[in-house]
This record gives C-alpha cells, sequence and structure tokens, in this order.
DNA sequence: GAGTGGAGTTCCACATCATGGAACTCTTCG
DNA sequence: CGAAGAGTTCCATGATGTGGAACTCCACTC
C-alpha cells in the first residue's frame, strides 16, 4: 500500500478515492475526516474536494461535512437496485405463494430500515395487505429477524419498539432468538408485530453468499400455527433455490 | 467555454467530466462515444477510463461499454430519491384521501417508467389493490398522463399497447388529450386500463418547477363519472399546495 | 491468408499541472 | 483580546499528467 503499481493517475485516484470514502461511510464526513481517512496534504485535500463538488460527485451539508453529491442521486432515481433481484425472484415467490396460499413477501435492508420489495398476495380473502414500503421495526417481523440474525441490519440504539405483549423487546432474548433462526435456517413471529398475524422468513443469499434479502410469507396465526415447522423448511428451500439462482445471475460485486 | 476559470485541478474536472457523461447519459457510453461527448484525446481518455473503473466510479458491461460503476449501485441500495418527497407529500395524500375516499397514489418515473412510490387506500370496499411498483402503461393511466403530458417520460417506440377498448391508442389522439390535460391542470382516464377503473391525476412540482411526480386517485367508474371536473380542480389544488412544501424544502436541484 | 481499417493501449520526451509546506484568513472558544 | 483550529490560497518546484505517434488487437473483406 506504498506506491500504487500505476502511473499517470495520481490525482484521479486520489479523488476517486475521497469520492469512495464519502460514498461507503454513508454518513457525512468532514473535511478533517476525509484527510485523515485519506492521508493527503490538507492542501490537496482543499484543491480535490472543490474540483469533486464543483462537478457535482460531492456536495456539502448544511453543517458543511460532504456527502454523495447531485449524480449519485440521480443515478439513484433512475436505477431500482432491486430490480433484477425482484425479477429473479418472481417465479420463486409465485410457487410459495401456491405452496402456502399465503402473502409472500421479500424483503431488503436499505439503509438501516427493513423494506418489502415485492409482494405476492395471499390468496385467503382474509391476508396481509399492501406491505410493500410499510416501515416494521425490525424485531417484529420473521422478515426482519432474518436481516437481523445475519446482521444485515442492525437493531435500533435504543429500547425495542413493543407492538404487542409478545413482542421480544429483550435484547437478550432477541439475541437467542436470532441464534436460533441462523442455526435452522428460518425465523418465525407470531403474534409480536399485530395481534394475530404471524410469518415465517428464511434468508436469500447473493453471489459472494452474503445474505441480501428475506424471503417470507405472513397470515394470520391460527392458519400458520401448527404448518410453522413446515413452512420454514419449505421457505429455506425455496430461498436457497434462488439464492442459486441469483449466484449464476448477478453483477460480480456484492454488497461491501 | 474555454478555460475553466480554476487550477489545479485539470486531471480530476476531466475525469469528473467522465464520470458525469457517463452518468448522465443514462445507457451505455463507448470508448468513442466519450472521446467525443468529452472532446479529450485517445491517450488521456484511456489513461483515465482506466482509473476511474479501478475506482468502482466506472465499470464496463459485457459489450466493453461505460456504465455507472460499484458506488452507485452502492449508494442506491442505501437512499431511496423519494423518501423526501413521500414524507412530504403524505399529508397531502391523507387529505386527499379524506376528501375523495378513493385511493390515492403517487408516482414519479424511474428510468422510463411510471411507478407508484406511495399510497392511501380506499375506504371503500371496492377500491383499488396494492399498486405500488405495478407496471402499467403511462398512457392508459391519469398518473402516467400527466407524466407523459410534461413530458417526464417518454412515450415507448412501437405501438401502444391497447388494454381495453378505451384505450388511447393514437398517438395523435393521445397527444391533443395530454395537450388538454396540461391546460387545465389534470389528466384523466376512464376504463382504459381495466374496464370500470376511473383515475384522476394532476402534477407536482420541485423546487425548480419543474414537474416531478403525479398525485392522483382511482376508483371505480362509476363513483367518479360525475365528480371528474371537481376531484380534478381539488386534485389539482392539492398538488399545488404540495409543489409549494417542495420548493420550500427540498435539495437545491431537480432532474436532468 | 494477406490486407485494411477501426478501436484502444502503451510509450516516452516534454512542460504543464498537481504538489505540499508555509503563510494566510476566518471562526470559535477561553 | 489572544490562541488554537479548520480550511483556503499561494507559489516555487519537479514530479506527474500529457498527447502525438507507434503499436497491438481484433473483425472484416477480398
Amino acid at each position: 500500500m506504498t506506491t500504487p503499481p500505476t502511473t499517470g493517475t495520481q490525482a484521479v485516484d486520489r479523488a476517486a478515492l475521497l469520492v469512495a470514502t464519502v460514498v461507503r461511510a454513508d454518513e457525512p464526513l468532514t473535511f478533517a475526516d476525509l484527510q485523515a481517512a485519506c492521508g493527503l496534504p490538507k492542501s490537496t485535500t482543499s484543491r480535490m474536494l472543490t474540483a469533486l463538488e464543483r462537478s457535482e460527485l460531492l456536495e456539502r451539508n448544511d453543517s458543511g461535512s460532504y456527502v454523495a453529491g447531485p449524480l449519485f442521486w440521480l443515478y439513484a432515481t433512475r436505477h431500482d437496485p432491486w430490480e433484477e433481484l425482484v425479477r429473479l425472484a418472481r417465479p420463486t415467490m409465485d410457487r410459495v405463494g401456491q405452496d402456502t396460499g399465503e402473502t409472500v413477501n421479500l424483503s431488503v435492508c436499505r439503509g438501516d430500515r427493513v423494506v418489502q420489495v415485492a409482494q405476492v398476495d395471499s390468496t385467503y380473502l382474509l391476508g396481509t395487505r399492501d406491505w410493500t414500503a410499510v416501515d416494521v421495526p425490525a424485531h417484529s417481523s420473521a422478515l426482519g429477524k432474518v436481516l437481523l440474525g445475519y446482521g444485515v441490519v442492525d437493531l435500533p440504539k435504543g429500547e425495542l419498539e413493543q407492538l404487542t405483549p409478545y413482542t421480544i423487546t429483550d435484547r437478550e432474548a432477541l439475541r437467542r432468538e436470532l441464534a436460533q433462526a441462523v442455526r435452522r435456517g428460518w425465523a418465525s413471529t407470531a403474534d409480536e408485530l399485530e395481534i394475530g398475524l404471524s410469518g415465517i422468513a428464511a434468508p436469500v443469499r447473493g453471489s459472494g453468499g452474503e445474505v441480501v434479502a428475506a424471503l417470507g410469507i405472513s397470515g394470520p396465526s391460527p392458519r400458520l400455527q401448527d404448518r410453522r415447522e413446515e413452512i420454514g423448511r419449505k421457505l429455506s428451500d425455496r430461498a436457497e433455490q434462488l439464492s442459486g439462482l441469483l449466484r449464476r445471475n448477478t453483477r460480480k460485486e456484492g454488497v461491501a
């Protein structure tokens, strides 16, 4: 890491390093943070940051820290990063829908939230409704538990929200629950998000083997009560099939 | 535009120009495209593109053309560009829901598609269902007509899909319809997407005055039939209020 | 299979352009 | 009011990026 084995690109490399540092950090970085992280002299850092800001690759927030610039925002308005995932997952989700008759969901982590990116509706009259983009605390849904268990999302700082008397709010109890879920390959909830609502979910792995999403179903607790094990295993299988698909079809790299 | 009034940043500026060109183009650009677009000598272009690729700011697709690199993708997985819009729009949408009782939707353009980014459900039993992220031809929905009318999305190349006998598939007729919608400030559809389904929508403007989204309702045609005018004007008002909010709250720049 | 042209990479002498230490300018805080 | 911190500007220096030309690698064509 002394001198890159390349030539004629010092300035560009350094500039790119600054941009990459900001984007990967995913939180505003101050001038000093950046200077330290990249190990560049003050004057160089200053000159480059100014140029990058002018070019819209970076931008300063109200407090003067650097964040990803308008070009990144523009890119995000035009590209759905989960498009491919959803496309590849659709057949699997349909099959799960046929298997169980329940509402099927695919969740990923966006920032520090769990979001639903695709859904197949229940065939029953009584079913979970438009779930997409609903913001639900991770520790209270099966999908969330999967993503938590594999470290795709982190628990929020403060108290864990108690949504029903059954919501697990004790961090230690939750840790055990998550560990178990990881061990057996699927997670479940019963009445923890809403009385009467149960969910079961399993991890989906990306091309690098890292967990990128959770595949799950949800429905009325009475209907799922006795099929937990069976559905859990089924989901786990289906999720693994999907993971196989992704391994073959996805772009080279995963998430940082 | 002869010489930028800045100094000591030629390399970075040029590199940034290459990246910006690729991101804004939003389609794979060949080496030659880039060289031409940026007016740089071959050797410089080559050296820089190699460096940018190494830094993950750019990436080459299968056919060797350049596209936005992994850093952009990473950013997109973490940030929802419509988060702010949805947050600001929520109260307005709720109000529209109360006004009309119908399903309320907020749509934007992602790439060349119209996507729903937020929804308030109908209070009626008979209502439009989970609509979010459903892919519907722009010319057959009111929301789509608004975005088409203001040039936020473009019509697809080939034949316009005929979904019902009432779908407008004649480009000239559609052009007139869109012009009228723009003139009066709202668009509507009746049985053009699905028999029995009607929709009404109005444009929402961003901080720069450009149309960035469409606010609309949809419901059974019989229920909307006679209230078209009234709801259209109401929606237009609400959308304008929302636009006012955005003007004050949104980041400096809009869309390219 | 030699011949041609287009597309992109590598080379290298040159001087332009980025470099970074130091001086300078604002703020902030004691 | 003085001192320290944070960031910008200056400028002499030479390392670094530059770009024309030569070169390589295809993909076609006759």
